[in-house]
RNA sequence: GCGCUUCUAGCUCAAUCGGCAGAGCAACUGACUCUUAAUCAGUGGGUUCCGGGUUCGAUUCCCGGGGAGCGCACCA
């Protein structure tokens, strides 16, 4: 990677089309102007003068005069008439002329000399169309509104992917997708706050910073803590908090927030990512389930009206009626050709993992199953799908299945082959929840490393009662690729990147 | 963490076998009162990611480092 030029440098250093722009702000500052001036005559926006003219006659004048700023996206000037066409934040567009009999001799060549691609630019004038018919701004006066010292990037190449990650602010005045893509994610939020909302749902927001981390099985980020002079974790997962807030009889309550996982990143991971979780007293893992299909299919109604969302591959994501639902166990079976069960006996299991060359770290009965199934089926499920019913051993904070012995009532929901979302009926005895703790507790001493820790404060909390009570997690950057079919990073606005 | 690929002008990309580092857009100078990625003529712009090595000569080959992409591993 480049090193970036500073502007700090001496003139001589800086890239030429840098050093130019600065000579331009210096000279429009000398001249007794500003060069990013405080407020703007503003009267109307790009869009506003769009929606109320969408279709003039060729060479008309309104008659009305608008005062816009945007951002300048092309130029074409000729001797004594020149053309921009500037840009909103949004992405729309209008073309302003400036003509010498009607701004004058003067003013015509400041703007000439001082005017760049990618400036901000105010200007006052009438609407009008021109002779080839397109809507315009005929310049009364301009100012600079805001002084770009940086050169746009070509428009007619499409930016290299790291560039657009590093400077998404530039990406996202040069490229609709981009734009694009804030605004599902910002309506897909409000989507499913609404939903949340209408069931009586209330969204709080429980600790990142944890002295012990907890609610999955993953490898935390460690900082430090100089006023308690502690170590820290950053969260894996929100889940004991809320616990502890449906003991509190926050019956119905979700959070929407970042959880920090110190592990790989590839196309559908990222080192921060927004999750959703909710917990639902009086409900179980059958309702989360129904709730999340809601979730999911009213955020793609809001954003797109429809359940068949087309994505970036053209491929469309048919989310409509109500999902399927299999059994891990059965699902498992069938697609291996033996009978697997929570009863099979784990030498079997692996034997069958060695055969299909499977490499297995941490080896228990539960996670042979996982990793079988995720071998076997996981890749077939495109259409959205509930796998229910989850081994014990890997499960620790789940309930025991009422009435299969061996199973919790867990399910994860895969969407094209990933998993989106996970639902329990949580684990609310306590001593049940001890003995699994103290099993985590092993796995950790035997060198797992994402073993849970044993939570004294969240037993305590069970300990007061915890009524039954379902509980949902859903990738929020994950549902926004099931919605456009592009990579996580492409829906995170500002990735990490080193 | 391991393997493969990659890094050249502001941006997107070329450069034969190791032989003067180029194009388009952008910039600069000039022309042009209806352009739409305006057009036409001309000009400038490079620590070829960084550091070493081989060589008469390295963008090119070798070693080390860094960034990025893909695959594997881990994970959601």
């Amino acid at each position: 990677m480049n090193q970036e030029p500073e502007l700090a440098t001496e003139e001589q250093d800086l890239p030429e089309q840098i050093a130019i722009r600065l000579a331009k702000r210096e000279r429009i500052l000398a001249s007794g102007h500003e060069a990013y001036p405080v407020s703007l005559a503003i009267t109307s926006t790009i869009e506003d003068v769009r929606l109320k003219y969408p279709e003039l006659e060729v060479d008309v004048a309104t008659g009305e005069t608008v005062g816009i700023a945007g951002r300048v996206m092309f130029q074409r000037n000729t001797g004594k008439l020149c053309f921009a066409t500037l840009q909103s934040g949004l992405g729309a567009r209008i073309q302003i002329m400036l003509s010498l009999d009607k701004v004058g001799e003067e003013n015509l060549e400041l703007y000439k000399e001082l005017v760049d691609l990618g400036d901000h630019l105010f200007v006052s004038g009438e609407v009008i169309t021109s002779k080839r018919g397109e809507l315009s701004i005929l310049v009364a006066s301009w100012t600079m509104a805001a002084k770009t010292l940086r050169p746009l990037p070509n428009l007619h190449n499409d930016l290299g992917e790291e560039y657009r990650v590093r400077h998404r602010y530039v990406d996202l005045i040069v490229r609709d997708r981009a734009r694009e893509v804030v605004q599902i994610r910002s309506k897909v939020m409000q989507s499913l706050r609404k939903t949340f909302t209408e069931d009586n749902f209330i969204e709080v927001e429980t600790p990142m910073l944890q002295t012990i981390h907890g609610g999955a099985s993953a490898r935390p980020f460690k900082t430090h803590s100089n006023a308690f002079d502690t170590e820290l974790f950053l969260r894996i997962a929100p889940e004991l908090f809320l616990k502890r807030a449906v003991v509190g009889g926050i019956d119905r309550v979700y959070e929407i927030n970042r959880n920090f996982r110190n592990e790989g990143a590839d196309r559908t991971h990222s080192p921060e990512f927004a999750m959703l979780e909710a917990y639902e007293a009086y409900g179980d893992y059958n309702t989360m389930a129904k709730l999340t299909q809601a979730l999911i299919q009213n955020a793609a109604m809001d954003c797109f009206g429809t359940l068949r969302v087309e994505l970036e591959d053209g491929e469309v994501n048919d989310l409509s009626g109500d999902w399927a639902r299999v059994s891990m166990f059965e699902s498992l079976s069938l697609a291996c050709g033996q009978e697997i069960t929570p009863q099979t006996d784990i030498a079997v299991l692996k034997k069958l993992a060695e055969k299909e060359g499977l490499e297995i770290d941490h080896p228990q009965h539960g996670k042979y199953v996982e990793e079988l199934w995720e071998h076997f089926v996981k890749g077939d499920l495109q259409q959205p799908t509930f796998v229910m019913d989850f081994p014990v051993d890997t499960s620790p904070l789940v309930r025991n299945h009422r009435s299969k012995p061996g199973v919790v009532e867990k399910w994860d929901l895969y969407i094209r082959g990933y998993e989106q979302a996970t639902g329990y009926s949580e684990l609310v005895d306590p001593v049940i929840q001890r003995e699994r703790f103290v099993e985590q507790v092993k796995l950790a001493a035997a060198g797992d490393p994402e073993a849970m820790k044993l939570d004294e404060e969240f037993l305590k909390a069970l300990e007061f009662g915890m009524p039954p009570t379902g509980g949902l997690g859903l990738g929020i950057d994950r549902l926004l690729m099931s919605l456009t079919g592009l990579g996580i990073r492409e829906t995170i606005m500002f990735p990490l990147v080193k």
